[in-house]
DNA sequence: TACATTTGCCAACAAGCGTTGACCAACGTC
DNA sequence: GACGTTGGTCAACGCTTGTTGGCAAATGTA
């Protein structure tokens, strides 16, 4: 819980938006560990120290630059058949238009605070659209954890791991084969 | 290409073994950049320079602790519509009692050698079991990398990021989800 | 103009890292 | 029993890391 203290633009918003982005680019490409506050410091042209100076220390620093927002739709508004689809082709935009989710899943795997801040965001984002769509709302937590274990997995795949078929199949092909995947574990009966 | 040249059994077997051993829990606990060769020599009980000597380098160290076997059963033996259940089944084995599965996914996530081993293991070992028992060899690779994405987001999702809702679920509602959506994977016609 | 605050750089710290080479003890072989 | 080989420890190296505190310039305020 932050207290909320309404300060107004400072001179330095530039600087310390500038050590967001680097940091967030130098999360996604080497993790945790090895994104030294260093390097991300000459990536946004200015000396370490002011990285301390504004997030505190590097846990802080990662704290910051992993907020993140899936924004995930309404998916209300559609028949709920097209879930499953439309939910693995947000993802695969989400995925190749933010840094966070790679930065996130990089530092995740060895840091604690990272891994835990995964677990928010599923739980908080992706749980609510389970519920509302998935018949039994208690068994929602499960069908959100499935859907994570397909999607994750295949983002491991593909941005991480980049398994050669995985990085050759189009977005199209992707969806084609995980949207049913997706729709039954959010929609389908207990097996 | 390694030049087997046949030598006997060293006196210094047993210490080789400890620290591959202490390797593989280290790599597996902490990934590749946390996993420090001190903290396994102390582990193994004995000096960092022994670990040098024996393997080299950090590196060299890896991939001997690295080297790993999938055990994947013959699938030719039994009707090829168990194939998906008995696929979860095994790999969920694999993961519980051996430790290299773990450090390899902790590693490949920032370790650049680490990645390049996983992906020749699904490759090689994982291929093979596609080409066999998918419609059109051609497209093997591509199925048993959508096997590879939700087996590898499984574990992912239970053992690395430990999703409560993942980790919660028994073996048995696992392959039950998981089994279709493998068997899919491998056998059914193009989508 | 005088002063306080903010922004930034610089130099250094202590600790930890992978790695090296000297040295000693135990062993196997003639 | 002498001797090369092997198994092991110890102390140190050069380097990088996160982090700190001091100082200078720029900016805002009276």
């Amino acid at each position: 819980m932050t207290t909320e203290v309404p300060t107004g633009p400072r001179r330095s918003d530039a600087t310390r938006a500038a050590i967001l982005e680097a940091a967030r680019e130098r999360f996604a490409a080497d993790g945790y560990e090895r994104a030294t506050i260093r390097a991300i410091a000459r990536d946004a042209g200015i000396d370490p120290s002011m990285v301390m100076r504004y997030y505190g220390n590097k846990e802080g620093l990662f704290a910051a630059a992993s907020e993140f927002d899936l924004r995930l739709p309404e998916l209300g508004a559609l028949p709920s058949r097209h879930a499953g689809a439309v939910l693995v082709s947000h993802f695969l935009d989400r995925w190749e238009q933010d840094d966070v989710l790679m930065a996130l899943l990089r530092a995740a795997v060895t840091h604690d605070a990272a891994a835990e801040r995964a677990r928010s965001i599923f739980r908080d984002q992706l749980g609510p659209v389970a519920v509302a769509l998935c018949p039994d709302p208690a068994e929602a937590p499960r069908r959100a954890a499935l859907i994570a274990s397909q999607i994750l997995g295949m983002a491991l795949a593909r941005y991480v791991l980049r398994l050669p078929p995985a990085v050759e199949m189009t977005r199209e092909e992707i969806v084609g084969w995980l949207a049913p995947t997706v729709q039954r574990y959010l929609t389908e009966e207990r097996p």
